[in-house]
DNA sequence: GCATTGTGTACTGTATACAATATTGATACC
DNA sequence: GGTATCAATATTGTATACAGTACACAATGC
């Protein structure tokens, strides 16, 4: 079960929804009525609406109007579409980063990365995709533009969605996680420039092709 | 009364709530609970739940748990913040823009453009803000990347409530509305980077600074 | 066989009722 | 006079009930 901070129902049943979809519990396309969710998780109908309403604020859940709402499918035209905002808002988190800071960010990033060679190394890909968006948003947040941020999070629901459903290759997920330590690197001798190049080749081949059709 | 195309009291309340925040109606910092605009509305809580809520997740709103909710207020530092994201994310859509239909695009972008400027003749500030929204969007979508245009038109309803209560002076939208032409003309001779710069300072400009204290 | 209509069911949308918690104002105390 | 305490009130959070709509499937006609 898990951790859920907050004490209203609609933010409990938020968390577990949101995680039954990013590990892939709740596959792309599958219906989730009110009344089943509300048995499941032993409220009423209403937190779930909340819930519900909530995720498909964020794009994992698609309500059809007076019917009923699916969990999201995500085409390859999106994940591309996602992928060129992701470059663009992570070069401008590069570039807003204070430089006399360079230091200490790495620091902390380099945290992330190593408990994603870490998790790879045992075959724990649940917690590679973790590790790996908190890596992410971790750059994100060294900006300190809390409207990049708050974007970035919104955008990194859907981009673990994604991760599940693309099941990349083991080769490709192991290469892509080396290129972490080449841009942490470049970041620490103010290569910055270098640094957005390689975050554009990092993102695009990590989130572009390999997608089922359907997300199942 | 405000248009609601869509049919359930949840969206048209969200609508009607929208634009007396944009309109500049209810202002940052008032309270709005539940039960008076339940009543103001003559529905019951629940859509009026569901509106808040969802203004809530578009940052128009602040839901201080188990107490209450109010119109958000904008800071500075916040307003600064938007600026920076909604350039990168408008220079995107200018690089994804396809070459060929440059002309096209830049004749839709025309009509919002001369609504602005004749809106502007007449000191329709309302209509003024609509329309270079309008504009901005535009050329979002021109990208064709629906996660971008997801993304920009959710921070075009925080952009709209900045730029009330910024009370922009005169001379200054008028300054800056002109730009909306050379962009254009930039776009149509195919000198994107010379656009792109420009549209940084067209952003900047007027999106930065003019913010009262407390939105009031 | 295929399209069309009708009926029943499942589910959502909204209203209402009640429980629980934060806020406000008054009162007592230092 | 200022601060702390407590009760009354206002407001949210959740449950439940009911109305209305969409969908699936059977029945009918061609």
């Amino acid at each position: 079960m898990p951790k859920c901070i907050q004490n209203s129902l609609s933010d409990q049943v938020y968390t577990m929804l949101k995680d039954q979809i990013l590990s892939g519990q709740l596959k792309g396309g599958m219906k989730i009525p009110e009344e089943s969710l509300a048995e499941q998780f032993g409220v009423s109908r209403t937190p779930i609406r909340e819930a519900i309403r909530r995720l498909a604020e964020y794009g994992l859940v698609t309500i059809k109007p007076r019917s009923h709402a699916v969990v999201s499918i995500i085409s390859p035209q999106e994940a591309d579409d996602i992928a060129k905002v992701r470059v663009s808002l992570e070069q401008l988190a590069i570039d807003s980063i204070d430089e006399e800071s360079y230091a200490e960010h790495v620091k902390e990033l380099s945290r992330y990365a190593a408990d994603c060679q870490y998790a790879m190394g045992i075959g724990d890909r649940a917690t590679v995709f973790e590790q790996d968006s908190l890596f992410h948003l971790a750059l994100v947040k060294a900006s300190r533009n809390s409207a990049l941020i708050s974007i970035c999070e919104r955008l990194d629901a859907k981009i673990q969605q994604l991760r599940i459903a693309q099941n990349l290759p083991e080769d490709e997920l192991s290469y892509y996680l080396g290129q972490h330590a080449q841009m942490m690197s470049m970041l620490k001798n103010g290569e910055k420039e270098a640094c957005k190049h390689m975050l554009y080749e990092h993102i695009t081949h990590d989130l572009t092709s390999h997608l089922d059709k359907d997300n199942a």
